[in-house]
DNA sequence: CATTATAATTATACCGGTACAATTTATCAA
DNA sequence: TTGATAAATTGTACCGGTATAATTATAATG
């Protein structure tokens, strides 16, 4: 791991540990520096590391603040790992209804920028939370990129095994997001009623090199889903 | 306006006007350098401010890329300005319901931090585009920190007169999601039905000192509203 | 021709420096 | 006590350097 996210992961570390609140100081930069015994230009790196994630924020003149919002049971939109890391602490789990290699529909040719003759995974889910249904998701992996792939890690969480089983790093993701009513099919696997209100997310992930590997469509369950999103302004 | 933020958005227009296309690679570190007349770490940081605002992304050892997904049309979540500035190309108005200075309920107090006695603007309104029923919303904005408003600038957009009217720096917003049924009220402001789907947005938006300044509750019509966020990996 | 080893390219990590701008604190005058 | 002014604090902009990791292009090998 390298310096700065090394740094950063213990500065979060501390932020969760000695439970700090929205607006707790952190000690200055010169500090941080001894602290660490690193260079100011390091500490830097993983303080605006820490601020792209939502955790800190820092005011010119002033000091170095943790950023913390209040409420609980809400899914991140935006740690793009399939929410498995995020709602930790709630009990997760998948039943898995496909797991095939098939050649891609048109839209999902589309939206990873392949041929449609390229074969694909196509796996179909209903995943849980706390035993409720959270939403059912289908998604397309490039077999070229993502070779493998049983049941037992779409069960579990393919973008776990995809970082740690196969080494890929998954770089940036593009979502679209709808809201619509649901149809017959969707109401029954989420339990729900045709017509129910249906929250659709589409999104394309890429690896760090910008190869699209995975499109996926998830309908959520609107009574198990609420979502946060951290934004920062670059526009000033 | 700064070296760096200037260069950016300097490559951000030569992108847009030459059309450059997901994935197309733009000049080496080097000769941007050169061409910039700026040090490394300069361009470094304009190509960084770059890639959070997911217009380019880097790849070590190869280059930098292009980032552009293809769908039109889609409201942006991300950059907090109200939107007004994403939705340029469309038509969007604003129907002022209510302008006034009242002491906030509780959720607004509590969003806020503030005392429930210190005074708020409370601002309802109907936003259109293309003449169709886009979101109804209502707004509270410290008066500490916002001392004026109209309806006028409540017509047009309060973010751009919070920045060029009186000079402050929106920094970073809490945005809280959730998928329901509209009800009786909404659905007239939005001229549809009484349980149809509605998703309804709050934000706590900041100042960069970290001052929250307003807290707005959005219901958006489903009819019209499509979204996207362009997310980036930091949990290497 | 395909495969492997090697070299060149290219972005990133990390260092440490000066100048500066925003904020906070201390000082002083009214 | 208040309000203005000056000083200290603190993060940011920008410079330019070395070393390194990932990728791509090239050469060597079978």
């Amino acid at each position: 791991m390298l310096k700065y996210q090394q740094i950063a992961s213990d500065i979060e570390k501390y932020i969760v540990t000695h439970e700090l609140q929205q607006g707790d100081k952190l000690p200055v930069l010169e500090t941080l520096m001894n602290q660490f015994a690193v260079s100011k230009s390091t500490i830097i790196k993983s303080l605006d590391l820490l601020e792209r994630k939502g955790i800190v924020y820092q005011v010119r003149g002033s000091g170095i603040f943790v950023r913390r919002h209040r409420r609980k049971g809400y899914i991140s939109l935006l740690s793009n790992q399939g929410f498995k890391k995020d709602l930790e602490e709630f009990q997760l789990t998948s039943e898995v209804l496909t797991l095939d290699t098939i050649k891609p529909p048109e839209e999902a040719a589309l939206n990873l920028n392949i041929e449609p003759d390229e074969d694909v995974f196509y796996l179909k889910r209903i995943r849980y939370i706390n035993g409720q249904t959270l939403c059912l998701e289908e998604s397309y992996y490039r077999k070229t990129i993502i070779p493998y792939l049983n049941t037992e890690i779409a069960a579990d969480s393919v973008f776990k095994f995809i970082s740690e089983g196969l080494g890929l790093k998954v770089g940036f993701s593009d979502m679209y997001l709808q809201v619509g009513k649901l149809n017959e099919t969707e109401a029954k696997h989420l339990g729900l009623k045709q017509n129910d209100p249906a929250l659709r997310v589409e999104t394309v992930f890429h690896l760090t090199n910008g190869q699209p590997f995975d499109f996926s469509k998830i309908t959520y369950n609107y009574m198990q889903s609420q979502f946060f999103i951290q934004a920062n302004n670059y526009y000033g």
